[in-house]
DNA sequence: TGTACATCAGTGAACGCGCGTTCACTGATGTAC
DNA sequence: TGTACATCAGTGAACGCGCGTTCACTGATGTAC
């Protein structure tokens, strides 16, 4: 890698660095692109060529993070059974390093706070069930149209939600693909409450 | 009701009426509250007096019609079984007459061109999804911490959604309350895929 | 190793734009007597 | 039934604000020879 790529990097890492700090600090909305550019040292036009809106400054590196479900079940051998390689798939995507975790932490604070970008995660969360369904169709040969398709990265995505949600909440935190375990556990155990036919 | 209310929710349906019209034919982002002013024969300082943003003129009427799941469970007598509670609840939010179904569907179509809104859209059935968590632990005496709490209520809130969307893609539509039904069977046929310990 | 040129990160200043707010005001509707 | 007052929908015009865009430019890094 050149020295200009290095420097783009680090110019990058500036800003987000900067930018998480000032919205954990004094609120995403209460924050201007120009303190961010103040805070990273660099021009208000800078900011732009790195990332096209304020909001994707934040959710950049989450998405990094948890996107990438239907990219990892992609990636796991063909042969093997949908519903196991669901399982590393999730398991992939929770495996994050320590430092990554406590950003993370970070964020997700963030953004509890503001609705905006809070919500457009929300959107990058249906995107990426979207492309689920379109890989879990592809493995199987399935239409995406049939329910099961759906149902199947539905749930899914649940999981992994849900693993998230309990892990932030717990003190003191287990790992979150223990959680996820676990939570499969309480599907496979049939005791599931679901909605019946009146 | 007096004169002055009837006038009011005269006002608020001209306002919502002309703003899906401009939205529908323009586009969202290319509409400003002016042309909905000016379409509504209304000041625009009256638009902020029945809508605190330009997103809830859409969102509105929206919510009016999906929200509320929590409060029809409940409504629902308290020594009825949880499971067909839930199964009445759907129905009765999937309830629709002919009109604001139609409504709904423009909605939908304005949504899925329309980051913004959409992203919000979500948002809101998130907090619904809560108000659904906290309805279900009040109701059986349970914790909201407990996991099959929180899995009830992504799984009915996934029916619904799957339920709508479904009837959205269909043609020639069936009713929405048909649809979920047939997703509940799917359900409890057991032969859903999801994920397994790897 | 040096030179000439190409590429690209970063600049900075100006600007358009539309959302949402504010406020003192008008006039119709509602109510108390 | 009439009068005096209270309430509240609607006005309109001005404004703050910050996001995102634009563009011609500089200077460092990269590359071809």
């Amino acid at each position: 890698m050149g020295l200009r790529t290095i420097k783009a990097q680090r110019t990058r890492e500036a800003i987000i660095d900067i930018a998480i700090d000032l919205f954990e600090n004094q609120g995403y909305d209460q924050t201007t692109m120009e303190q961010i550019a103040e805070g990273a040292e660099v021009g208000i036009s800078t900011l732009y060529r790195y990332f096209p809106s304020k909001e994707l400054i934040v959710l950049a590196p989450i998405m990094a993070g948890i996107g990438g479900l239907a990219a990892a079940l992609h990636a796991r051998p063909q042969r093997e059974d949908l519903a196991i390689a669901l399982g590393h798939a999730l398991h992939e995507v929770l495996d994050q390093d320590e430092s990554s975790e406590q950003r993370l932490l970070v964020l997700r604070a963030i953004l509890d706070r503001s609705t905006g970008p809070r919500a457009r995660l929300w959107d990058l969360w249906h995107q990426e069930r979207s492309l689920l369904e379109e890989a879990i169709a592809a493995r199987t040969g399935a239409e995406v149209s049939e329910p099961w398709v759906a149902i199947t990265a539905h749930t899914t995505m649940t999981v992994l939600q849900m693993a998230l949600d309990q892990w932030r909440s717990e003190v003191p935190r287990r790992h979150p693909a223990e959680i996820a375990d676990e939570l499969i556990r309480v599907y496979q155990s049939g005791s599931i409450v679901i909605p019946r036919l009146p």
